[in-house]
DNA sequence: GTAGGGTTAG
């Protein structure tokens, strides 16, 4: 399987630091945060990093009212002088309760004490107490105690040493203050190996991976200075990038400076590589690790499973349990994830008790994941249990359990669901519209889409992309609005997408507008002309209209460019034992008494309203073939996106079921196919049928 | 002398 990231893989980090015009300092965007005061010791500024941007700091600089110090004093000589006695012996009570109450972690309430060590004079604070508070702020990821300590710490003219200051770097980056906390680093009298470190790591977290390089590289080249923890940050961000060439030489530097024993470089590295698309060289960095630690094996298991080696990961799974390794909630949260992909309900639900019985049914990770697959297996109703009992839901749980009714034909409920969401004060993202109206256009609900598709930009402020201006065109699309489709695809605000087209296609094949889906086929020709799925299309409308001529060219032009279909997959897992099937391959022991089951299924299925497309699907098509490949034509619809259906499809007929719209009828296929205890899924995504080769047989 | 690093879900 080709990775997203691979097309990278030659692309040296030069090549990426020069073509990148992206800042994460835009000086718009600086807001004062006390830095240029707050370091009052006197030393040289350094400029040497982006004296520009500090040019533009000074000018832009202007204070915030919220920033301003809390309480201004009142400092006549003699009050201080009275209240310095009386509060120190009261705020060293209070520094006390402070720290005690960081250190059980009660953070919430450690800032809400500092409340009263904010009014009084707080001389007295020591190094310690700002040390507690700068976790309670972290514990607590509390911007507005971020800027309350720090405007303390000023207002008392505490000067932070080293720890202190590399400690009020790590608050601001932990809160996700990027911006002042690079100008708090940019204008450090002081910087050490931990102050960059600090730095660098905050980019990474915020995803602005060249700018953690940029910075990885000046601090490289300028102070020859880097550590295991540099390193392990740095190969996290070659990975975020997916650049393999620059990951290893990071990993060059790692074996030369001897840290490549370093259990955090290690997984960091056996990451890179499962990301970069080379599993063997992750496989080799695990072997070589000298003790295997929980987070080793989780990270080479998910490394397996991105490849989309899910039984290679199953394996190593229960190499781990018998290897003793302690597992967490994400060795669970990757083993569901696995299981959800292999279509193995047996090894899914063994997954699921084992996270109970190991104390991890409240993680939240764990159980979005849980809701996705018992939603793609159309067992939602699980689903909604698993939902309703976590104490924790996050956005993509939320977003899990909607797209899942949404994929299942309950469109209903997941606009009911969408609805609480939005009571709940839950802020919906791009994904949770894509679900919402897809329901809306199974539904056939085109006011409420339109509703929905316009809050989108108005009250959520989210800018509808090309996948929502599909679904809409869909949900238009199968109400027979083809004129106000094709208008939404002239007006969206940038250039119509092949997904849009297909959209608008699907409509036309469904209201039979052969006019109008020639000129849909025609503009998806266009813009993919390598897709083979795009050959197909079209071929079967010249067909379906008769234009024989036409078809014939295209015939020809496939020919010309060497492309051919490969047979599609599937496989179904009956009582725990797996079957394959290739179209055209009838090599299986049962393969008579399975074509009459689908024959008769689709008898059952035509009785529905279901007529098959006359398809002239390819050339040198064997006619004894054809038969194979009505079955797979769907799926190979599916597979290019030209229809908005799950990854995982429970039975390609009920893919026929949805073209003409009969979504009760295809819940009662997907029932009926659940209690014989046949699950299908799509193999096209699975290793080995890779390079077109399948086989029956032994999976 | 303190502080900074790695793996999961839609």
């Amino acid at each position: 399987m080709e990775l997203p990231l691979s097309r990278y893989q030659n692309i040296s980090l030069g090549q990426i630091l020069d073509s990148s015009s992206s800042s994460a300092f835009d000086s718009k965007a600086f807001f004062f945060s006390g830095s240029q005061l707050y370091w009052t010791n006197g030393r040289k500024r350094s400029t040497s990093f982006s004296p520009l941007r500090c040019s533009l700091v000074k000018q832009t600089l202007r204070p915030k009212p919220n920033y301003k110090p809390s309480k201004p004093h009142e400092d006549t000589e003699e009050k201080t002088n009275i209240k310095h006695t009386k509060e120190n012996k009261f705020s060293f009570g209070l520094c006390d309760q402070i720290e005690k109450l960081v250190f059980k972690r009660r953070y919430q309430e450690a800032l809400e004490l500092f409340d009263f060590l904010e009014i009084e004079d707080g001389h007295g604070v020591t190094s310690s107490t700002y040390d507690s508070l700068v976790n309670a702020c972290i514990g607590a990821k509390s911007i507005k105690g971020v800027k309350r300590v720090t405007n303390h710490m000023f207002n008392n003219g505490f000067v932070p040493d080293q720890y202190m200051s590399n400690r009020v770097l790590l608050m601001h980056v932990r809160c996700n203050m990027l911006m002042d906390a690079r100008i708090l680093f940019d204008e450090m009298p002081q910087r050490n190996l931990v102050s960059w470190n600090i730095m660098i790591a905050g980019l990474v977290d915020v995803g602005d991976y060249v700018e953690a390089y940029r910075l990885f590289l000046t601090m490289w080249s300028e102070y020859s200075e880097a550590d295991s923890r540099t390193f392990a940050t740095m190969i996290r961000a070659t990975a975020g990038l997916g650049l393999l060439y620059p990951g290893r030489q990071l990993h060059s530097c790692v074996l030369k400076m001897g840290v490549s024993d370093d259990i955090f470089v290690a997984c960091a590295l056996i990451d890179m590589y499962s990301k970069c698309g080379s599993i063997e060289d992750a496989q080799f960095v695990f072997d070589a690790m000298p003790q295997k630690t929980t987070v080793g094996w989780n990270t080479i298991i998910a490394g397996y499973a991105l490849h989309g080696y899910s039984e290679e990961a199953l394996s190593l799974y229960y190499e781990m349990q018998d290897a003793n390794v302690p597992m967490d909630h994400f060795t669970f949260s990757i083993v569901v994830r696995i299981c959800a992909r292999l279509g193995s309900l047996e090894h899914a639900k063994q997954a699921h008790a084992s996270l109970v019985r190991h104390g991890f049914s409240l993680d939240t990770v764990a159980n979005t994941t849980l809701i996705d697959l018992y939603s793609k297996w159309g067992r939602i109703e699980d689903a909604r249990n698993v939902f309703d009992r976590m104490p924790c839901k996050n956005l993509i749980s939320w977003n899990a359990l909607i797209a899942g009714y949404a994929n299942h034909g309950r469109g209903e409920d997941a606009v009911e669901l969408f609805d609480k969401m939005l009571c709940e004060g839950m802020r919906p993202n791009h994904v949770t519209f894509l679900a919402v109206l897809s329901a809306c256009s199974n539904l056939g609900l085109s006011d409420r889409g339109w509703d929905i598709f316009y809050s989108m930009d108005s009250i959520h402020n989210i800018n509808p992309r090309a996948m929502h201006y599909a679904c809409m065109i869909e949900l238009l699309g199968r109400e027979g609005l083809l004129d106000e489709a094709l208008a939404l695809i002239r007006n969206a605000p940038f250039e119509p997408t092949m997904n849009m087209w297909a959209a608008l296609l699907t409509a036309c094949r469904i209201h039979k507008n052969l006019e109008l889906g020639v000129f849909a086929a025609e503009k998806l020709y266009g813009m993919g002309p390598e897709k083979l799925s795009n050959y197909i299309v079209l071929l079967n409308i010249y067909n379906n209209m008769g234009k024989m001529e036409e078809a014939a060219s295209v015939i020809h032009n496939l020919k010309q460019k060497g492309l051919r279909l490969l047979p599609s997959c599937t496989w179904i897992e009956i009582k725990k034992q797996s079957h394959a099937f290739c179209s055209g391959d009838k090599s299986h022991a049962q393969t008579k008494e399975i074509y009459q089951y689908l024959d008769g299924l689709l008898v059952e299925i035509s009785k529905h309203g279901y007529v098959p497309e006359n398809r002239y699907l390819l050339p040198d098509v064997d006619e004894k073939e054809e038969h194979m490949l009505l079955y797979h034509s769907e799926k190979l619809a599916v597979t290019f996106g030209l229809m908005n259906t799950p990854d995982y499809v429970p039975l390609q007929l009920v893919q026929s079921h949805r073209i003409c719209h009969d979504c009760h009828n295809a819940l009662k296929l997907i029932s009926k196919v659940k209690d014989r205890e046949i699950v299908v899924r799509d193999a096209s995504k699975f290793h080995h049928f890779k390079n077109g080769s399948c086989s029956c047989g032994d999976y």
